[in-house]
This record gives C-alpha cells, sequence and structure tokens, in this order.
DNA sequence: ATTTGACTTAGAATTATTCTAATTCATCTT
DNA sequence: AAGATGAATTAGAATAATTCTAAGTCAAAT
C-alpha cells in the first residue's frame, strides 16, 4: 500500500491541526509507513522506506515529521536498551517483547485496564501518568517471525 | 562513607571472581560511589563522585568498571527515554519511577512476585528472562524527596 | 627477573540526534 | 495578481554519550 486511505489522511489531519500544525505530502508519507509495516522502524527506517516513496525528503524532515506525530499524539516513541529510538503507531495500551537474538521489537496486547492497575503499586506521592512495560528474552523454537 | 566495608567489598570479590575478573581499586572505588548514594547516577556522575576520592581514574576507566560491575550482576543499568544510562546497585526486584519535573528516577519496590506474574500476559512463544517496569510522571506536592 | 595478560588511560572515533541557516511553499493581505 | 508572512523542508554542521584504539602500567606466575 503506497498511499493513505482516506480515514487515516482524516485522522492525521485532524490530529495534526489539534496540535496547530499542517498536513503535508512529507507527514501523509511518513505516516503511511508506520502504518504500512509496523515493526517499530528507526529513525533510519523510516527515512529509508520513506525516500523509496518520496526520494527528495531529507533525513531532517524525517525526525521532524516523526517529532511532529508524536507530539500530535498519533505515534509512540519506544525506547529499549539506548538503541536508536523506534516509532509505533499502535495506540493502543500495551506491552513490549525484545528478542534478544534478533533485536526485533513485539507489540504484546495487554488485557484492558491491566496497565493502569500497576500503578497500584505505587506509593501516593507517586502521580504516574504514563506506564511502560517491557520483557526481554527469547523466542521460543518453531515458531515463525 | 569513603571506604568499602568488609562485607561488601567480599561481595565484589566474590561476583568478580565468578565472572573471571580482578578486583581492582578502580573497580572497588566505582562501587563504593554506586553504593554510597543511590540516587541512579550517570557515568558522568559517577566518574566526579569517583575522581573526587581517587583523582587519576579515567572516564574510560569509570566505563570499563561499570560494563564489568554489570556484566558480574552486581549493578543494573537503567536506561529510560535515550537520556544517558543510569546505574543501580539495587538487585532486589524494583519498578521505577521518573519524575517529568526532575528528571530523577526513584526506585519503587513491588511486592514478591508482581514482577514475575506480568509475564503471565505473555503469549507462551514469548520467553521472557527480564521484565522492566517505568512509570512516568510527577510527584504530588508537598512530598520531600 | 621476565613474561604474561589483565587493567588502565588519553584521546580519537562513532553514531543517533539536534541545531543552524538558508530555501521553498502555501496561505493571507491588499 | 503581487507581495508579505510564517510554517515546513533541506543539507550540512554540531553535539553528546558511548565505544574503540593503541600505548602504557601493574600484579601475579613462571
Amino acid at each position: 500500500m503506497k498511499r493513505l486511505g482516506q480515514e487515516d489522511k482524516e485522522t492525521l489531519a485532524s490530529a495534526l491541526d489539534h496540535a496547530g500544525q499542517r498536513p503535508t505530502p512529507q507527514r501523509e508519507t511518513v505516516f503511511g509507513v508506520l502504518l504500512d509495516q509496523r515493526d517499530h522502524p528507526t529513525a533510519d527506517e523510516v527515512y529509508a522506506r520513506t525516500k523509496s516513496r518520496m526520494p527528495t525528503i531529507s533525513m531532517a524532515t524525517v525526525y521532524n515529521c516523526l517529532e511532529t506525530l508524536v507530539s500530535s499524539g498519533l505515534v509512540k516513541q519506544v525506547n529499549i536498551e539506548r538503541e536508536p529510538t523506534r516509532y509505533c503507531p499502535n495506540l493502543a495500551p500495551h506491552a513490549h517483547f525484545h528478542c534478544r537474538d534478533t533485536g526485533r521489537v513485539y507489540d504484546v496486547p495487554v488485557p484492558a485496564g491491566t496497565m493502569e492497575k500497576l500503578t497500584d503499586v505505587l506509593p501516593g506521592k507517586y502521580q504516574a501518568d504514563s506506564v511502560e512495560l517491557v520483557f526481554r528474552g527469547h523466542l521460543s523454537k518453531g515458531t515463525s517471525s
């Protein structure tokens, strides 16, 4: 899929508008790249994929677009172990699994309320507005990626 | 406290030995710095503190010592949001709270078994050997740090 | 005493990301 | 329609945490 569907386009436009920013071809293309292949690409990877659709885009613009998407709430950053930041358009609460063998990062769906309930372990003075849960390990044999 | 107690010294020696490495004055001093002030210092901060006890130590050695301590299991790295890696000699399972206002990181004790139980959300093919739980938010007013 | 190899060191190199300054572009005003 | 305004894009320089390199030191073992 090379272009953004009408629905995604509207999601993007309204989120950007809400954040006081404009939809642009670059932002649409970067957003499309993230939606098309949800494997938590790094900025470098987003750059490569975007460049194949829009050869004139620059690295700086990719960083700018990603930052814009993050700050307008459409995309989340995933940071694992000082590796390059990865980008994820999955807005539902979820955990991550980081494979030690391949370095790949997988989304792990969690039952509704699970993430929120974790804040119960916090003493009262801590007011958490976000919870991050990351597992690290290996995939068991005989499973396809 | 400027020097390592006998007990900590033995802990260090045996952990290093187990990992096939030697106790050295630099490693002891860096370990002591971490034990003395458990505020999750960065390598820079560890360097500054260590330098005041051992002025000839170099940054490279601090990184080397930290790496040695981590790989021998005495210290854990704490990575939050692409900020510089922090170091933590708290080996008990615990979560972290990252304050958006001050950037400080706090240890949050969790009831026994809580971290392990989190792996229940993982589909069978994921074999986790570590779990990381990070909260982000603010400290409520009227609390001392 | 010499050798061996681990450890330390200073400084260079690396790398993801941010910054800078110039240009482009769409929209607004007249 | 022409010009003005400011946001967005761009290439390349700058930054900063960390790692690497190569040389030097040191303790233990022969």
